[in-house]
DNA sequence: ACACTATTTGCAACTGGTCGCAATTGCATC
DNA sequence: GATGCAATTGCGACCAGTTGCAAATAGTGT
């Protein structure tokens, strides 16, 4: 797994132990190339390694975090969603009628980061951004016909 | 109170009810000039109208929100805090070390949001968003000096 | 291979927020 | 100003996620 080595580097660096707990928790998410909540990720570790704790699922997930090898949004499914951080990045624009997820490009947000620094000396952490709205099946059908969305 | 004609004026339009719950939630953001949480928002109704409930709090606060008065963000404190929709809306800059709060004009996001009209036909909802990064002090003071932050 | 200890885990209690449902109430009509 | 009823509230149970603490363990040194 390509990925472990990483996670090895990754970890002693910065001062922290390899645990399987750990190691297991990025490998499913390695694995999987949708967005996945922390219950989803604890039921798949569990497959193999049965004895792990919701709470280390989510300290774990959160170091992985800090450590740039995994991000996490809120894609407005009622829980948090993970996902491996791979490069170049990318966003997420989220419709608030029929709940479609699309992605876009990190390109769409290099201005915007642009001019945060340029303007405030500020730094944007602009990795894996969910904006809501309406998307355009949704804007039209309720322009001519006020009826019920679907997905 | 300015406020409360528009709000029974909002809620008569979509067939909702005028309740003392909403009214005096909605008088408690208006009177504030502050980004307030939940339960700071509970607490303040309850000393002029004490048989208030959680639940309604927050949902009068989701109905005020889909009526465009009020408008929330999760700024990083552990709670969401609400605000007075005001116009034009601001946007903010949280910083990640010290926790500093900024405010930024909505104008900064209109490429952005013009640009996934155009691309994508989607209708971004750019109302008081939440941007972490690390903000200029702290960017000089980790780059020259490894010590602590503050606010 | 063994001991040491700071880091990490498991667990259970807790927090902010949501939800189903029975009781209440705003408001429309008479 | 009384009646009727759908919208709304209060309540308690519930859910996702966090935290404090005692027990376990990764990794260092011997
Ligand atoms: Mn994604
Ligand atoms: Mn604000
Ligand atoms: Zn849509
Ligand atoms: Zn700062």
């Amino acid at each position: 797994m390509t990925q472990h080595l990483e996670l090895v580097q990754s970890l002693r660096q910065a001062g922290h132990r390899l645990t399987p707990q750990r190691e297991s928790v990025l490998a499913v998410i390695a694995d999987s190339h949708e967005h996945l909540s922390a219950e989803e990720i604890l039921a798949r570790v569990r497959k193999r390694y049965p004895y792990l704790n919701k709470s280390a699922v989510y300290r774990s997930l959160e170091l992985l975090t800090e450590l740039g090898l995994v991000t996490l949004t809120d894609l407005g499914h009622g829980r948090v969603e993970y996902e491996l951080h791979r490069h170049p990045h990318h966003h997420h624009l989220v419709c608030r009628k029929c709940k479609s997820v699309q992605q876009i490009d990190h390109r769409l947000f290099q201005n915007l980061q642009k001019k945060l620094e340029s303007d405030f000396g500020f730094r944007a952490d602009l990795d894996h951004f969910a904006i809501f709205g309406t998307c355009r099946k949704c804007s039209t059908r309720t322009a001519k016909n006020p009826k019920r969305h679907s997905h």
